[in-house]
DNA sequence: TTAATTACATAAAAATTGTTCATGTGAACA
DNA sequence: TGTTCACATGAACAATTTTTATGTAATTAA
C-alpha cells in the first residue's frame, strides 16, 4: 500500500541499514542510479548532507544521525496508520436499529436469533438496537431512517421501502380452557358455530381470516402474549401463530378450531429503505436474515 | 517542502473541509478531474469508499469519517517531522500551534500579543495557529500533539507536560446594575450578606473562590464573555478578572464586591510536552512568552 | 607507477505516473 | 422536460522516476 508514498525516507533508511548504496539496490529493488539520485533528492529537499559514501566508506553525518532518527519513527507511525485504514475495509462500525414485531423468537423459519449470532460472530463494532413494534410503526419509522431494518408481515408496501419475502407464518384460531367451544367435538365445529362467539382480534389487521371477516370483535390486542392471555381467559376465541402456542407448551391451555377449514398465512419480509445507499453493518446484517432464513426452509 | 509526499491523503483531508470537490480544487490548485482520480486511487487503495458525491451533496461515509480523522492526525505529525528536520539546517519553520484560555488578550501581565509580535518579527517560514479552549481540553491536547504551546491557570498538572510560571490573574466578585447589591453601601456587605444571593460560576473549577464554596449555584458558564452577560442580568454575582472588567470601559457596568475580603489569584502556566525534543519554533516562542513575561512584571 | 576494482555520479532514453482538456452522465431543480 | 450542477472518464500531454550506459575518483594489487 501506498497512503504516504514516500520513497526518499524509505531509501535513506535501507541505506543506512545496508551500509551504503550496493547492497540496498537489492534490498530496495531498484539500480544503483535510482538510489544515487534519490539520496541527492532528499539532501537537497533537506539542504545539508546525511552520508559521507565513496570508495572510503559509508557514514552518516551528525545531522544525518538525527535524520535517521526521526525518519524510523514516522515511518513507523505511518505503517501503523497505513494498517489501521487498511483494517476498516473488513470491520463494520455504527449502529444498527432494528424493528420487529413481537413473538418472532419462536418463529423458526425465521431464525432471528441465529442471523443475529451470525452478525455478531464477525469481527465488527457495531451497536444493535431492536425495537418491537407494529408494521405500521416499523414503516414509519424505516422512512424516517430512525429505524434501518424491519422485519414484520408488512401487507401495505410503501415506495420508499424495498422489501425481501422472508418466510411465512402459519396462523389457526384457538379457543382457552374454559369457553363453551374448548370440550366440543371436532364434527360439530363449523365456521356457521364460531361466529356466534366473540373474537379477539390484533391491532394492525394483517392477521384476521377472511372467513371471519363479517364478526364484529369487541377485544382488540396489539400483542401476542396479549392475545394468548384473552383467549385463555375463555371469553374470546382469536388468532394465533401455530410456533407460538407449540413452543411453549401451551398446546394442553388451547384447543385448535376447525384446523382444516380455519388456516391461513402471513409473509413476513424484511425492509429497508430503498433510497439511499446503504451501510455496511446495514447489508451484512440483512444478508445473514436472508441467510439464515434460506437454511432453516431447506 | 515534502519529504513525505501524500497528495492522497492531502486531497482527501481538503475535499473534506471544503465539502465537495468543486470547491477543493481551488483549495489545491488543481483542476476537479485531478481530485476525482486522486480519490478514486485513495479508494482503491483502501478497498472502501469514503465519501458520497454528486448532485445530491457531499457526504463522509461511516469509514471515511474515521479515516479522516486519522488522516488529520497522521498529517499534523508529518508536517512537524517535515519542520524537525528542516530545522536542522538552521531556519525556524513549520507549524506552531499554541492553545489558550479565552480572555487572555486584556491581561496585561502576560502581554501575549507581545510575545507573538516579538516571535514574528524574527525571520522564520513558521505558520502560528491559536485556538481556544478550557485548561482540560488544552491539556489534552497538548499529550496528543496536536497543540504545542499551552497557556492557561492549569490547576491539575499531569507527568506528560512540562509547566513554567508565568503570571498571577487577579479575581473579584462583581455584581451588575440591575442587583440588590449594585447601590448598597460597602459597609453592609459581607461575606453573610453575599451569601444569600446567587453565584454564577466558571464550568472549569479553578476560579472558584474557596470563601464562597459553600454557595450553591444555578448558573455556569464557560466563557468570561458569558461570565460577564450573566452578571448584567442583574442576577447573579460572578467572579472575574480584574483586567477584564477594567480594560473594557465597563466598570460603571458592575460592582466589586468587598473588594479586600474576597480577591484571589490563579496562576497561569505555560505548558508543553515534557517527553519529546521540542522543535526550534516551540522553544523559541515559549522563550519568547517568559520574557515578555517577566518584562512586563518589571 | 599502472592497471584493476570498488562505490558512487550523471546524462539521456524509456517507462511510469499524474494532470489537464473536453466531454459524458445522472440526479436534482425549475 | 429541459437545465444545471457535481462529479466521472478518456485521450492527450506533462512531469517524474527509473533504467541503461558511461564516467570519475579513491583504493588496492601487481
Amino acid at each position: 500500500m501506498k497512503l504516504l508514498r514516500n520513497t526518499l525516507l524509505e531509501t535513506f533508511v535501507t541505506v543506512v541499514e545496508c551500509g551504503g548504496f550496493t547492497d540496498a539496490q537489492y534490498a530496495l529493488g531498484i539500480t544503483q542510479s535510482a538510489i544515487s539520485v534519490r539520496i541527492r533528492d532528499l539532501e537537497a529537499a533537506l539542504g545539508y548532507r546525511v552520508c559521507e559514501r565513496g570508495r572510503g566508506g559509508f557514514s552518516l553525518t551528525e545531522r544525518g544521525e538525527i535524520a535517521y532518527q526521526k525518519a524510523g519513527d514516522i515511518l513507523r507511525s505511518v505503517r501503523d496508520f497505513d494498517a489501521e485504514l487498511l483494517e476498516l475495509r473488513g470491520t463494520t462500525t455504527g449502529d444498527l436499529r432494528i424493528g420487529i414485531v413481537d413473538a418472532v423468537n419462536t418463529l423458526a423459519n425465521l431464525n432471528l436469533a441465529g442471523a443475529l449470532k451470525r452478525f455478531l460472530d464477525r469481527p465488527n463494532e457495531v451497536k444493535l438496537e431492536v425495537i418491537v413494534a407494529s408494521p405500521t410503526e416499523l414503516t414509519q419509522r424505516l422512512i424516517t431512517g430512525d429505524l434501518h431494518i424491519g422485519i414484520a408481515p408488512f401487507k401495505n408496501q410503501v415506495a420508499d421501502l424495498a422489501y425481501t419475502e422472508l418466510c411465512d407464518e402459519e396462523h389457526r384460531l384457538y379457543c382457552g380452557r374454559g369457553h363453551p367451544l374448548f370440550r366440543a367435538p371436532d364434527n360439530q365445529i363449523d365456521l356457521d358455530v364460531i361466529s356466534h362467539y366473540q373474537i379477539c382480534q390484533r391491532s394492525y389487521g394483517m392477521l384476521v381470516s377472511p372467513e371471519l371477516h363479517s364478526t364484529e370483535s369487541k377485544a382488540v390486542v396489539a400483542n401476542m402474549e396479549a392475545m394468548a392471555t384473552m383467549i385463555e381467559t375463555g371469553h374470546y376465541l382469536g388468532p394465533l401463530p401455530v410456533h407460538f402456542v407449540e413452543s411453549r407448551a401451551r398446546r394442553d391451555k388451547f384447543r385448535e378450531l376447525a384446523p382444516e377449514k380455519l388456516q391461513w398465512n402471513s409473509t413476513f419480509f424484511l425492509a429497508t429503505r430503498s433510497s439511499r445507499i446503504h451501510r455496511r453493518a446495514v447489508e451484512i446484517f440483512a444478508e445473514d436474515v436472508i441467510h439464515s432464513c434460506k437454511t432453516s426452509n431447506a
